[in-house]
DNA sequence: GATCTTATGTCAGCCTTGTTGACTTTCCAA
DNA sequence: TTGGAAAGTCAACAAGGCTGACATAAGATC
């Protein structure tokens, strides 16, 4: 195999070399990644008495004002009553806001208020700052790979809403 | 900016335009992938009456055989009351033998049985197969720049321990 | 208007998997 | 021989998943 691994990549049952060792490192990276990935906000969360729950509500409200918890359901792939829970504290803690829908009163328009919005800069501005450390130890060309690899590994589902988010972004 | 961001990488204190939208699209990426990522053990593992942790302890134990109840723990990153809870399912269900150590009696070898070895394998070509295809689909030159960002975004102490695993593979 | 469906909330109970604390046994090493 | 490390165990607790059942409000349809 003179021009090594690379040389092989289009056709679908493509002659790159994927042996289980390789990616076998690749599921042990993803797993203390992602360790790494929620570390930081973790141990701010502590501080507050919340999880990783709260913090993926927050974030996912804070990504979008006014979105609806039957959204929210679908984005995060939990029961109703597993978010319920969540949001329930959110709301009395006064970090979130249920608003009853204008057009549709049965839907709730969730939103952050100040504090909220307070507790989720406070989370965020420790995970952009791990991923950014990350994506300038990587290079430019590491983070389109990182991005194009994790897209590819997302459940069809799941990446319709990831797509979709993105979208709306800057 | 003439030539985009890709122009400015190196320095540290770089000049590279990490956006917060960019680095959160990258955050929201790694939170949808993961969830790809461990879909098709889950589905496996219920099957079995097992869960994540399970799958954990049958990987590492896979990967190093022999390894000590202490190793694991400290890649695992749990009590050993958490991990004995699920260890001791194994080694009830035969799946895994602890055997007394040689040189020093006090630790235990973890060693998977024939069955063991079966679920693992069931479990790690589930979960290899997802992992190939995204290679396949984003490419050679992606999967390098995905195992780099992985990689720095790692806690210092468990990227020793990826390392360490690494090396030791093929 | 009556009925069907949807969106949401809530109660109760269960499971996995994490935690802490206390305690025991084994046994290496100073 | 004694201190401490490795391992195991028990008890209790919490977060955050889950299911099932049920209530309410309100849009949609017949």
């Amino acid at each position: 195999m003179p021009e090594g691994a690379h040389a092989h990549v289009q056709s679908g049952e493509s002659l790159l070399f994927l042996t289980d060792e390789q990616l076998r490192k690749g599921i042990e990276a993803m797993f203390f990644a992602y360790r790494g990935f929620t570390a930081d906000p973790d141990r701010i969360l502590e501080e507050y008495g919340y999880g990783r729950a709260h913090h993926r509500a927050l974030h996912f409200i804070h990504r979008s004002p006014g979105t609806t918890v039957n959204n929210l359901l679908a984005i995060l792939g939990v029961t109703k009553q597993s978010l319920n829970r969540v949001l329930r504290t959110l709301i009395v803690d006064g970090l979130v806001e249920s608003r009853v829908g204008k057009r549709d009163k049965r839907e709730r328009h969730l939103f952050l208020t100040e504090a909220g919005d307070a507790l989720e800069r406070k989370l965020s501005d420790a995970q952009r700052a791990r991923m950014r450390a990350a994506y300038r130890a990587a290079g430019p060309e590491a983070v389109a790979g990182f991005r194009q690899v994790l897209e590819a590994m997302m459940e069809p589902e799941l990446r319709r809403h990831f797509k979709r988010l993105k979208d709306s972004g800057s």
